[in-house]
DNA sequence: GATTGAATTATACGGTCGTATAGCAGCCAA
DNA sequence: TTGGCTGCTATACGACCGTATAATTCAATC
């Protein structure tokens, strides 16, 4: 006589979002590579079939996971903004510093990142998600150099935005891969004096060290 | 009487170099996981015993895969140098442009980056490889700007060429994933404009539009 | 042209993958 | 208390994975 593992029903939102934590701590730690449906399950505590129960498919559950992802990053940027005076000086310091420490910067977040690369080039929901996020932070990124009290048009602002948001993202990757060959707090001020010169518009002598 | 696949012996150069391009043309275009080894011989035109003939294990492969990557982008880069003006400016303006255009900028070459990008970060060796070649291509960069005619110490130089090296690197990732969201030329104008405005040094009037 | 060593193929093994399906058991309603 | 719905588990299947080893055949050498 075998025993039966015991288990306790959960609402279906809970159980989605327990598996697609799991997933994503997996594709972070290991790749896509560990994320396999047993890990997945294993890790969320629960038994292999009810990923099948939930999800139609494992790249459903690939999918999910990754907009789960991109939500997650976009929320965490535009939490920032509430918790720094409101000039557009300072709320674009502090946007371009919180991008570039924890727990932004990180080993973690640059795997998932890679991880997820090639269904965002591939799969064309995984791509629709890809797009949206990234033109959403940019173009919040963009409002807020719009605000800044500089004359700038339209084409211009455009260059701009997409100038800043590269720079934030080189050093985003270089400083999550190689964390050990930056100094403390270099990255950051690299970081806010690159945004400057770029705008013609000095943000280094904001208080965001913090 | 089953008639045995007839073949012809090569040299051990030949026959490492023609599976590492298997494995990496594999990778680019589906990921580690589609670098499998019976994927990778077939490609390659071999039966999948060869590969364990030539390395030791399929990890190794990757490792040398990764090696010739590091390898060809290093060389495409310098390679660029020879064939514009001696002067500073222009050599500089050249090299910004070439690692912001096909075929540096190329959804492949991205792809190829986030396959290996896991073992970049939990293969000591890998690491090794990375680190070695990231630093090339940034002193390379810093040499460049070095020559400029301007005034810079040595903790700016370092400074520059992060933020510079971020600039091409932020750019290439997003030119790479979304490609139909920029115009064309737009990317290497904002390089320019961008590496410009950090050094204090226009480049944006120099004809490397060619 | 026979010999011989190594490059290459062929085959097999244990493990793990994603998926399919049947049945148990927790929980709500009556 | 007891059905019954369904969340959840259990088990199995075929495919493919990386690896190991034996058998073959090519090509250089004498």
């Amino acid at each position: 006589m075998t025993i039966r593992r015991l288990y306790r029903r959960q609402a279906e939102d809970t159980r989605k979002s327990a598996l697609i934590a799991a997933a994503l701590g997996l594709i972070a730690t290991g790749g896509q590579k560990a994320a396999t449906v047993r890990a997945i399950a294993d890790k969320a505590d629960v038994t292999p079939g009810l990923i099948r129960h939930y999800f139609a498919s494992k790249d459903d559950l690939t999918r999910a996971a990754y907009q789960r992802l991109m939500e997650q990053m976009t929320a965490a940027s535009i939490k920032v903004l509430e918790t720094v005076p409101a000039d557009p000086p300072s709320q674009l310091a502090a946007f371009v510093v919180a991008s570039l420490r924890p727990p932004v910067v990180d080993a973690t977040a640059v795997g998932l990142w890679a991880g997820f690369l090639h269904g965002v080039q591939h799969d064309p929901e995984m791509r629709e998600v890809h797009s949206t996020a990234y033109l959403g932070y940019r173009d919040r990124l963009q409002s807020l150099i719009a605000a800044l009290p500089r004359p700038a048009d339209a084409a211009r602002l455009r260059a701009d935005a997409i100038a800043c948001n590269a720079v934030i993202d080189g050093l985003w990757l270089e400083a999550s891969v190689l964390p050990e060959r930056f100094e403390p707090g270099e990255i950051e001020r690299i970081g806010l004096a690159s945004v400057s010169a770029i705008l013609g518009f000095d943000l280094t002598t904001i208080g965001v060290t913090e």
